[in-house]
DNA sequence: GTTCTCGGCCG
DNA sequence: CGGCCGAGAAC
């Protein structure tokens, strides 16, 4: 058979593509199409690929069979957003193994652009450089306000922050907090100590420590760790039901 | 146990 | 009809 792992163009390199032709059975003559990590671990469908793949590739306009782009597999009147309010309300249950994305995330999508007197330079899209680009000086600010909405517009209710936490900088009020804390969360994987020097507190401007939040330096206590251990099982209780209810409801109306 | 292979479901 | 994945066969 052929068994030739070729080189996929259109993958990450290291990755391989198989195309294996069913010898026998009554679908004799019809082709299996596999991938193959550069670690070699077998692919063998796009949701499988996808799943491994997350939410940095974009599968929508891959082909599998073929292994190329099709750039004309594109803005199906499917393919919508993922989960969008239509799949959530009526639909099957939520059977997309890919990773949810942060929806957080989007405040981040466009990083300051650095500008290089170069003639031939191109402005470089990578996220992992996003984090190095250069930001303003108390950038947070920008964020301040920023609320969510449910799908009925109905504002949520903000989180509540364990008391202790202080912003720090020119604006001494919470709103900024909340918004500065989870930026910095998703910006980075370092530790989030809050500014740690004293020297912060009298002037910001000059020594603010910018790889951390505009926040005091706090410490986490065993205390802290069960309030938020408790929030999240009372989180996983409450989407337990919801689902619960959610399936008892589509069986009952596929048995009307 | 893992890997290979074809059947068959479902959209 | 083809993508996807279950599961038996093969190793």
């Amino acid at each position: 058979m052929e068994k030739k792992r070729t080189d996929c163009p259109a993958l990450p390199p290291g990755w391989k593509k198989e195309e294996v032709i069913r010898k026998s059975g009554l679908s004799a003559g019809k082709s299996d199409v596999y991938y193959y990590s550069p670690k070699g671990k077998k692919f063998r469908s796009k949701p499988q690929l996808s799943r491994y793949l997350g939410n940095t590739v974009d599968l929508g306009c891959f082909d599998f069979r073929t292994g190329k782009m099709m750039p004309s597999k594109m803005q199906k009147s499917k393919q919508r957003l993922r989960n969008d309010n239509l799949s959530l309300s009526k639909g099957k249950p939520d059977l997309n193994t890919a990773l949810p994305i942060r929806q957080t995330a989007s405040i981040f999508k466009q990083p300051v652009t650095k500008v290089v007197n170069h003639p031939n330079n191109k402005v470089k899209s990578d996220l992992q450089r996003a984090t190095e680009q250069p930001r303003q000086l108390f950038w947070e600010k920008r964020l301040k306000g920023l609320r969510s909405w449910d799908v009925s517009e109905e504002v949520l209710r903000t989180m509540d922050l364990p008391t202790g936490l202080q912003s720090i900088g020119p604006d001494s009020s919470d709103e900024t907090l909340l918004s500065a804390i989870a930026s910095a969360l998703h910006m980075s994987s370092a530790p989030i100590t809050g500014q740690t020097s004293s020297a912060a507190e009298k002037n910001p401007s000059i020594w603010l420590n910018t790889t951390q939040p505009l926040c005091r330096a706090f410490s986490v206590t065993d205390e802290h760790i069960r309030e938020q251990e408790l929030k999240v099982q009372q989180a996983r209780r409450s989407l337990e039901e919801a689902l619960m209810v959610d399936g008892l409801a589509r069986v009952a109306e596929s048995t009307v």
